[in-house]
DNA sequence: ATTATCTATAGATCTATAGATAATGC
DNA sequence: ATTATCTATAGATCTATAGATAATGC
């Protein structure tokens, strides 16, 4: 359990595991599949063939990697920025507003979480365990009505997704203001009155513009 | 122009296209992804190798073809159903209670459906087109309120493929329930009075048990 | 001395085509 | 005679591993 600092060798692992992670996102986003030989992955991360075995065993696994670190990534970044939020149909609506605007502030990691539909949706880690969380909140403090949550879910999620894909084919300048009506449209879905829908939809962003993300 | 029989020639090579497209559907809904070589589908469909080549240029084409093939079909089938029915709001809400239970009724397209991502929502056939219509009409009509069609039929879309996977792991008579839940959320995204919400989902649905579909 | 990385390659695919065979039309 | 189908195969990948090299720890 001592927490002993990693070594230099562990670090360079560490790069060359990264550069693989981060190829594989890239190509994903890209091509919208991994239908792509482990040559051209290494070719990509720039590191040697042989060394994608050290990592990986298959693509397979390198692909779920890429796809959990993405996910893992941004939930965390949702929770930071949002952690002293109490309302939890703020911290839904807001986390939605703010992950549709990826199309716009974070590209590549948009295009992974579209492509992934599965993924968000069933992950047992991420936004989608987050996101499951909140909405029990609202339901509990009588913000939202849902009669299944995993059909509340399964429809947040869908709606999330499909929604990106909408604001991929948009001009960037009218991402928000399609970000934002979807969210509403979800609101909506969970019973919430009208005028209170609006509020908290037109609340401010916490300033995250793309030079403030992580990398 | 004249429409000519189809000679014996023509129908023996359009049952060879059909087992092609059939396996091709039955491997992409049973696998999720179509990482498959050309002799595994050829042998699947019980036709020789190189015959692949006659009919399709590539893996890509045929995927294609099977999935417009089984959206088409889907599509078709419900306009028959819904010729005579005059209210959109219906017609669209009704639709949508029929898909989900494909999950139920015919699980393969369902699979198909649920594995062919961006296909529903953006191909310009299917039932993405008919969708688009119904959400149009019943806005004109002032039964649904729809800031931007492209943002509502994503969103539908997306509700649907996602709460058909929700089905797809629930037990077989649980089915029915979960897809009227998730098209009460939907219609009322669309801001649809609680009470007419409740009463269009509870219309009776044209039989249509699995031994009265199409093939 | 240890461990990650890299290079080279054997063996296993897989694709696309050429040429043979079978079925139908005339 | 024509056309679809089938069989066989050349050539092009692609995967997985073995062995060499480079970087670090002690």
């Amino acid at each position: 359990m001592s927490e002993r600092p990693p070594t230099r060798v562990e670090r360079r692992k560490l790069r060359t595991r990264t550069a693989l992670i981060e190829a594989a996102q890239e190509i994903y986003a890209e091509r919208g599949d991994f239908d792509v030989s482990i040559q051209q992955i290494t070719e990509a991360a720039d590191v040697g063939f042989g060394t994608f075995y050290n990592h990986f065993p298959s693509k397979s696994e390198l692909l779920d990697a890429a796809i959990a670190q993405a996910l893992e990534a941004h939930a965390a970044w949702l929770e930071e920025l949002l952690a002293d939020v109490d309302d939890a149909a703020v911290v839904f609506a807001t986390s939605m507003r703010l992950t549709v605007r990826l199309v716009r502030t974070r590209p590549r990691l948009a295009k992974v979480m579209m492509n992934s539909r599965g993924a968000l949706l069933t992950a047992p880690f991420g936004h989608a365990v987050h996101a499951r969380r909140d909405l029990e909140a609202a339901e509990a403090a009588g913000r939202f009505v849902i009669e299944n949550v995993d059909v509340a879910l399964a429809c947040t999620a869908g709606c999330l997704i499909a929604t990106m894909h909408v604001c991929a084919d948009a001009a960037p300048d009218a991402v928000d203001a399609l970000a934002d009506q979807a969210v509403r449209s979800v609101l909506r879905m969970f019973g919430m009155p009208e005028a209170e829908v609006v509020r908290i939809v037109a609340l401010p962003l916490p300033s995250v513009e793309p030079s403030a993300e992580p990398a």
